[in-house]
DNA sequence: ACAATTTGACCGTT
DNA sequence: AACGGTCAAATTGT
C-alpha cells in the first residue's frame, strides 16, 4: 500500500473502505455465477486486505481524542469469537495442515517480492485446489549442514502488480548470511526496479505457465524483513502461547507496511487454518 | 563437477 | 479418494 502516513489518513481510510465495498460488489456478482471460485478467492483476499488497511489507518489515528482504544478496535474487528462465523471457520477443511499444526508456529507475509534475505532451496511445487497459481515449497539452504528447519511456502496471489503470499514455518537456527544493513537499500532498490522492468515481467508471465520459482535470487533483497521476523523461536513461541493456547496464529505483514508497523511496534495476528 | 530446480511419486490425514 | 506436504531422480544452470 502507499505510505498513508504521507497522505491524509481520512482520505486513505475512505479509499480503503470504498475499495472493500467495490470488491464486495464484485464478489457478490461472482457468487451468482458457477465455476468462479478462484476469482472469488482472490476477491476475498482483496477485501480482507482493504479492511485490514482501513483498520491500520485507524490505528494510526490513535492519538486523536475520539480514537478507540486497542481493545475497542479489536472488539469491533473481531466481534464474534464465539459466533457462527468462527464455528464455520473451525469446521473448514484442514487437509494438508496436519503435519505442521502440531509442531510449530507460522506467520505470513504479503509482498511484491518473494525475497526475504534468507537462503532458500526449493523442494516442491503443487497446484492448489481453487488457486490460480501453484504453491512453491522452500526449505532453508542450511537444512542439512546446520540442521536449520525453517521452511516457507510461496504463492502468487495476484499479478499487476505482482503480489506474493508467503507463509513461514519455524525460525532460522542457522548462521545464514544476511546482507549488511548499509548495503541493503541499494540492493532493495535494484530489486524494485527489476520488478518494473519489462524483461522481468516477461519472466513472470512465463512462470505463470510453468509455475513460478526464482530461488537463486532470494538472497538479493528484503533484509528489511528480517527486522520483523521474531528474533528467536522462543520469542515467537511465547507470543503464540500468550495469545492463544491451542490455535495457530500467523502474523500478516506486508513489506509495504513495515515502516508503519515499526512505528506501531506491533503486528496484527490472525488465526490460521 | 557441483548446486539448484523441476516434477512425478509417495505419504499421512481427513 | 482427495488433498497438501515432502522426497528424490532427472534435468538444468553455473
Amino acid at each position: 500500500m502507499e505510505d498513508f502516513l504521507g497522505e491524509n489518513p481520512h482520505k486513505k481510510l475512505i479509499k480503503e473502505l470504498a475499495e472493500g465495498k467495490r470488491f464486495t460488489v464484485q464478489l457478490q456478482s461472482l457468487l451468482k455465477q458457477p465455476n468462479e471460485s478462484v476469482l472469488a478467492d482472490e476477491l476475498i483476499r482483496k477485501i480482507w486486505g482493504s479492511f485490514t488497511q482501513a483498520i491500520t489507518v485507524l490505528h494510526s489515528l490513535g492519538n486523536s481524542a475520539n480514537s478507540l482504544t486497542q481493545s475497542q478496535i479489536e472488539e469491533v474487528d473481531q466481534p464474534n469469537s464465539g459466533s457462527e462465523l468462527k464455528k464455520k471457520k473451525e469446521k473448514q477443511d484442514r487437509r494438508g495442515c496436519y503435519k505442521r499444526r502440531k509442531t510449530s508456529g507460522s506467520w505470513m507475509r504479503e509482498s511484491e517480492t518473494m525475497n526475504d534475505g534468507c537462503a532458500w532451496r526449493k523442494y516442491g511445487q503443487k497446484k492448489i485446489l481453487n488457486s490460480k497459481y501453484p504453491r512453491c515449497y522452500y526449505r532453508c539452504t542450511h537444512k542439512y549442514d546446520q540442521e536449520c528447519r525453517a521452511t516457507k511456502q510461496v504463492q502468487i496471489i495476484q499479478k499487476n502488480p505482482i503480489m506474493y503470499h508467503t507463509t513461514y514455518f519455524g525460525n532460522h537456527t542457522c548462521n545464514s548470511t544476511k546482507i549488511p544493513k548499509h548495503t541493503y537499500n541499494s540492493q532493495f532498490n535494484h530489486a524494485m526496479v527489476k520488478h518494473s522492468d519489462s524483461t522481468v515481467l516477461k519472466e513472470e508471465e512465463e512462470e505463470e505457465s510453468k509455475g513460478q520459482s526464482d530461488n537463486a535470487s532470494s538472497i538479493v533483497d528484503s533484509n528489511l524483513w528480517q527486522d520483523f521476523m521474531p528474533s528467536s523461536p522462543s520469542a515467537h513461541d511465547s507470543t503464540l502461547a500468550a495469545n492463544y493456547n491451542a490455535a495457530y496464529y500467523e502474523e500478516i505483514i506486508s513489506s509495504r507496511d513495515m515502516e508503519d508497523l515499526a512505528k506501531f511496534g506491533e503486528i496484527e495476528a490472525i488465526e490460521f487454518c
